[in-house]
DNA sequence: AAATATACTTAACACTGTTAATATTCAAAA
DNA sequence: TTTTGAATATTAACAGTGTTAAGTATATTT
């Protein structure tokens, strides 16, 4: 049955050719031209449609929330080249922070907004599932540059998973502040010394050197 | 003229109900339900008598923003009995996670939702405003209280208004992950040692004992 | 050829913020 | 005391949003 296939592929076709477009929309106007009549009206079929192919909005949210982190993920395997775990760990952070910067709108997806954890809770798992995959394999890979930093010596008396959030709390609350504005609104009218760089590069030099401290 | 002053006040008072109305809205049933015709039908006014005294929904998000700093600096004004810096950074910095959990629909107005900002660039200041009062007011209470805490001996060689950022970035990073639901995905099917306490304890004494450990 | 399944659309529901035009109210001026 | 005019409030509408029930048209199977 060759013909059921192939209505088949066009089938995953049209998903992704919807997914696409979301991701095109989202990419170039942000979050709020997002809206399932404009992803329609788009790829010129009637919004009715994309519920054929997506649950409903959340699906999409949570579909495009997964290609940030495929994004995320592309920078971060570069880095296991870094072969010394603190080294590795400081570059973590700047890619993490730079990736935040350059693509705002997903980082919101991913780290901010509640759309895609929703989806996760009320149409996927439900008791059994893994609570959230790509969060999950993100923070694990922090988990294991932590720990062999601390085979070098470093965070000695610190729980391993327990410093790896706190590492990743204080680079995403740099992240978040920046992103919606904040940081923006406190710097103004407030010089922040070390002219060249901003609030925030100079904020997580501090983080680093701090971290540097702690062999 | 008494007439004309009687009439001030109750346009005052108007103005006073429905920000009352939006802040029970607000509080009882979140974001979600905090409609201009939700607030409207609430005190049995048309939906346009708003736009009468509050220029657009921003608007009224803002003062619900200021409202929530009002809480937030009942709290902090209790600690100004505590006399050592460093104990009252680190009282800071629970009553901060303390308001966090306890108003997690203020402390998003307040330091996650971009809306209140939005209506300080667009209908205020304009270039002359002092970008954001509130935000301004708090964090200059943290720089202060560094400012002593490095008269103590404590952060050497780190610049204080940085040290701040970096400080109510960490804070602020595991209160949103808290607030937002990420902490909690993660934690699901990871077991983080130290039955009793959360993750987010944790990781927020684990930052006390890494800044304890600057003097 | 008739029945059925698939893919898609139209129309509608129940919301949202916001504005223009209209009506009501009520103190002040003629 | 009647008229005027400003202040206050309302109705109706616009342009959106996500979502669903019902209907259509096309292609496959019986």
């Amino acid at each position: 049955m060759g013909i059921k296939e192939r209505k088949e592929r066009h089938k995953e076709d049209l998903k992704q050719l919807i997914l696409d477009t979301a991701k095109s929309l989202f990419t170039r106007y942000g979050y709020e031209a997002t809206s399932i009549r404009k992803i329609a009206a788009e790829i010129e079929f009637s919004p009715t449609t994309i519920y054929l192919y997506y649950k409903d909005k959340s699906d999409i949210i949570y579909a495009l929330h997964q290609e940030g982190f495929k994004l995320l993920s592309d920078r971060f395997v570069t880095l296991s080249n870094v072969e010394h775990p603190f080294e590795r760990l400081k570059a973590m952070g700047r890619t993490y922070i730079q990736f935040a910067l350059e693509n705002s709108d997903f980082y919101e997806l991913m780290f901010i907004m509640r759309e895609p954890l929703d989806f996760l809770d009320t149409h996927c798992g439900e008791m059994d599932g893994d609570g959230w995959p790509e969060g999950d394999a993100t923070f694990n890979s922090l988990i294991m540059t932590i720990m062999q930093c601390q085979e070098y010596g470093y965070f000695k008396g610190h729980e391993t998973k327990t410093f790896a959030l706190l590492v990743w709390s204080t680079v995403h609350g740099l992240c978040s502040l920046t992103v919606h504005g904040h940081l923006e609104h406190i710097v103004k009218n407030r010089q922040f010394f070390d002219s060249g760089i901003s609030a925030m590069e100079a904020s997580f030099n501090s983080f680093l050197q701090m971290l540097e401290s702690m062999k």
